[in-house]
DNA sequence: TTTGATACTTACTTTTCGTAACTAAATGTA
DNA sequence: TACATTTAGTTACGAAAAGTAAGTATCAAA
């Protein structure tokens, strides 16, 4: 399996958004800074793959947390600039969707 | 794990882009049509997974298969309407990364 | 002291993915 | 005719990623 690349930073920029939850989570944190328990209740994901996919967005210096030492403990996860930079992909990917992709039927089990 | 969806389409539009290589074959696709073995050997995929990936974009409509019964069989994927109307997305995907990803250092085992 | 809430983490199972070997079809060569 | 060659896959199997569910840490109110 041998590469010829057209762009690695490009290539690289895909492989971020493109880890499973990866853009969802970025979809729903444009609308502002979200708690853990509200992304998870947003999203069909896991708590412990939630909580691993944040802190790899962190690292990537695209979501912010902060700890707000309260009673309970409340976090707030934000977009960086960096990830604050990621919404005109999103729009295009809101408008291919409006034009393209149809509503998903509702399957009965 | 309940939902409360933002947009239904958008979601599902983001699921298709977030499987893995699909935006990364897009990219690929979006310089004109492509042989399987032209694919395979730009982008760190494994075969098998590329036929299953290929397969799935093209009944989400967004990839097209043209079969040339030629010596050995030469079989051209390219990018339909729908395919071609993510050019945007992964335009914008582009300039992101180009302000914002660091290009990857390569690492010696 | 117990309960309750949030934000995780851990253990375990299921699904997805990568590797490598194999198949199918059509031709060229010995 | 038999065998090799090339492309485009498929299959079998082990490894990695993700889902499920239960458990942990922290703090404070009851």
């Amino acid at each position: 399996m041998e590469q010829i690349t057209l762009c690695p930073r490009v290539e690289k920029g895909i492989q971020i958004l493109s880890k499973r939850w990866a853009i969802l989570v970025i979809y729903r944190l444009l609308s502002g800074p979200q708690r853990f328990c509200t992304i998870e209740a947003a999203l069909p994901i896991s708590g412990r793959l939630l909580s691993e996919r944040l802190k790899e967005l962190e690292q990537e210096g695209i979501v912010n947390r902060k700890v707000y030492p309260e009673t309970p403990v409340r976090i707030e996860y934000s977009l960086t600039e960096k990830g604050r930079a990621l919404e005109p992909v999103v729009r295009e990917i809101e408008s291919w969707s409006s034009a393209w992709v149809l509503p998903e039927e509702k399957v009965e089990a």
